[in-house]
DNA sequence: GTCTATACTTTGATAGAC
DNA sequence: GTCTATCAAAGTATAGAC
């Protein structure tokens, strides 16, 4: 049986994904996570921004690892981000382009609202941009090259979802995906 | 002296910006607006939905004049990417990096809870990406590959919104500018 | 026709019953 | 210690006074 505590924190992260941090009414969580209402005050003190910091940095390590699983699976950084880009195509496909990056929803409402919240977003954001970019300079990049690399990787996913989920066509990811394989292999050849 | 009607539009852009739809109080609207809080119903009978409608409707065309100016100011299309990218690195360090676009952040937001307002940003979008693949095109490129790199383009300026807005730091703008410029001029190179 | 005052719902949060 | 019942505040929307 899973933690009360962990069952919420799942709970407000598949939430925030569909209908955002203000969107997300508390209520809401409790009843998902098959909760009482008050043992989320109970276990976040500090309320909905609490539990939303929780969430931000869940969701992070949960996303990176599920990127990391696809791109170590190849022989090689090129091949592995060409996975990547079909793979969140084929998600975006099948959840009727509802399931997506709830860091990216969440880090655009409240960036400029709380700043505890939005330091949650930017030390995920950070994690991502940085093992991502060892994994390019394992591959073979120089440092510089490698994180630049890494931020456009992360750019045109992101953008990818926000496109694909407002169209609810695949087009923008497999597009991505060609200059996201261009940008990493030009990283990478030296 | 503008509209009513206009500045209650105008009102709800910035706001929507900086907190978001669910964020945005119909009540702040109306105060930033100037106007009583009966009028934002008489213009907008549809309520709140019907209002951000107009909003998205309208940040579309302004932001989009506003990338076309920069870029049509420029001899050609690669160094009017170039001339894009740190307009908008400058834009957000002089703001404080609230300033940014509000599309992406309401898209996210209502893609899959309100389908008029994610068809409002559908067709925002749509039409970003093809006045670009135009430009594009006119600069020489074949048709698939303008809208494909229009696609990357949008996805990378987007992108970088989110991570520069997050990290309150101008670098991603300035890495994505460098894949952009590298994209389009590959997409006009033939 | 314009706008003020209000109705009704939902929100985040808590106090006190078990 | 756990959870139910409730609170005050804020949300959208409207009805009716000018």
């Amino acid at each position: 049986m899973t933690e009360t505590r962990d069952r919420i924190v799942d709970a407000a992260v598949d939430l925030f994904r569909v209908h955002g941090y203000t969107g997300t009414a508390m209520k809401q969580v409790v009843a998902a996570a098959d909760a009482p209402f008050g043992s989320v005050y109970h276990h976040f003190r500090g309320g909905k921004q609490e539990l939303a910091a929780a969430a931000i940095e869940r969701a992070g390590v949960v996303y990176r690892d599920l990127v990391l699983g696809i791109l170590d699976a190849e022989d090689d950084v090129v091949t592995g981000t060409r996975a990547v880009f079909d793979a969140a195509a084929a998600v975006l496909d099948a959840t009727d382009y509802a399931d997506v990056c709830p860091v990216a929803t969440v880090a655009l409402e409240v960036a400029s609202t709380s700043e505890p919240l939005r330091a949650a977003c930017d030390t995920v954001f950070a994690d991502w941009i940085d093992t991502l970019a060892g994994r390019l300079e394992h591959g073979g990049g120089p440092p510089a090259a490698a994180r630049s690399a890494a931020i456009a990787f992360i750019s045109l996913l992101e953008g990818g979802f926000l496109l694909c989920r407002t169209a609810r066509t695949p087009e923008a990811m497999r597009a991505n995906g060609d200059v996201a394989v261009a940008v990493v292999a030009g990283a990478v050849d030296r």
